[in-house]
DNA sequence: GTTGGTTCGTTCAGATTTGAACGAATATAC
DNA sequence: GTATATTCGTTCAAATCTGAACGAACCAAC
C-alpha cells in the first residue's frame, strides 16, 4: 500500500454525505418506527421481506442476506417477533436443517398498518427531496455497489 | 393518514438500493478497519473528525453530531480511544461543562496508517465505481436529505 | 454405504448502542 | 441578582449486534 489513492473533494464529498445522510436518515426511521409501532428497523424489514415472499415464508439464510444481518441477529429478532405473534417458525419440507420464518396474519396486518408512517419518513427526508433522474442515477449507482459487495 | 402515498417502481427501486447498499457497505467497512487495526467504524470516523479539526480537537456533543452517533456512545468510545492512547480528554476553557477530545500523535500516526486500506474499500466498492456524474448527482441528492435531516 | 467437506440455524460471550436520568454549569428573563 | 430553563457530558440498564463454536443435516465422490 505504497502509493495511497486519497479522495479528491468531489469524491470526499459523495462519500462523506452518503455516509452522514445514510447514519441520520436511519436514525430518523428508528426512531419513527419505534414511536408508532415499537419496531426496530431490523424488524420492520424481516416483515417486508416475508410479505413480498412467496407464500409469505423465507428460509432464515435467505432472509438474513436480504436484511442484510448476520444469521445470529435474524435468530435473535424472528424469535422476537414469534413472542410478538407477528411471525412464526415452520420446518422446512425439503431441509431438515432448514427453519422457515412465516409471517402470521397478526404480522401482516402489523405490517400494513405501520407501512404508511414508514414510508412517509422515507419519502419526507429522501424520496420526495430527489427529482426523477436522481432517484434512476442513485438506484444504478448502488446497484452497481451492491453487486459488488454481495460477490 | 387515510391516504398512504405508496412508492412507485422508481422510487422503491431507489430505497431499496439504496438501504441495501449503506448496510453492505457499512459491514464490509467494519470488517475491513477490525482486521486492519482493530478499529470499529465509529471509532476511525471519530480519528478522522478530530484530525481534520482545528487543532486536533472538537467538543464532546459537536463531535458526536459529526458522526452521528448518541452522546452516550460517543463518551463510550473516546474513553475506549483515550484507554487505546489515540485520544486524550482535556478542559473546556470556555465552558467548563465541555470536555474537548483531543487527537494524540498516536491518534494521528494511527490514522494516517489505516486511512489507506480503509480509502481502497471505499474507492473499490463506492466511489470508483460511479462516474464523476453520478458522484455530482449523489453528492447534491445526500447533502439536500442530510439538511432536511439535521433540521 | 460411508467418508469428508459444506451448509443450516442456534447458542454463547463480548462489545456496542440507545434513551432516560442525573448533577453541574451556562444562558435567559425579569 | 435571582429564578428558570437549557445545555453539557456521564452513568446506567436494557436491547441488539457480531463472530466463533457447535450439532445436525446435506452433498459429492468413491
Amino acid at each position: 500500500m505504497t502509493d495511497t489513492r486519497w479522495l479528491d473533494d468531489t469524491e470526499m464529498a459523495a462519500w462523506r454525505a452518503f455516509l452522514s445522510t445514510s447514519h441520520l436518515l436511519e436514525r430518523r426511521i428508528e426512531e419513527q418506527l419505534k414511536a408508532a409501532a415499537g419496531l426496530t428497523h431490523p424488524q420492520y424489514e424481516i416483515l417486508v421481506r416475508l410479505a413480498d415472499a412467496p407464500d409469505r415464508q423465507m428460509r432464515m439464510t435467505e432472509l438474513a442476506r436480504g436484511v442484510v444481518v448476520s444469521k445470529s441477529a435474524l435468530t435473535y429478532q424472528i424469535t422476537r417477533l414469534e413472542r410478538a405473534g407477528l411471525v412464526e417458525r415452520a420446518t422446512c419440507p425439503s431441509d431438515d436443517r432448514g427453519v422457515l420464518a412465516v409471517l402470521t396474519e397478526a404480522g401482516l396486518r402489523c405490517l400494513e398498518r405501520v407501512a404508511p408512517g414508514h414510508l412517509a419518513v422515507v419519502r419526507a427526508y429522501l424520496v420526495d427531496r430527489l427529482t426523477r433522474d436522481e432517484l434512476e442515477v442513485m438506484t444504478t449507482a448502488m446497484r452497481r455497489t451492491e453487486r459488488a459487495l454481495r460477490e
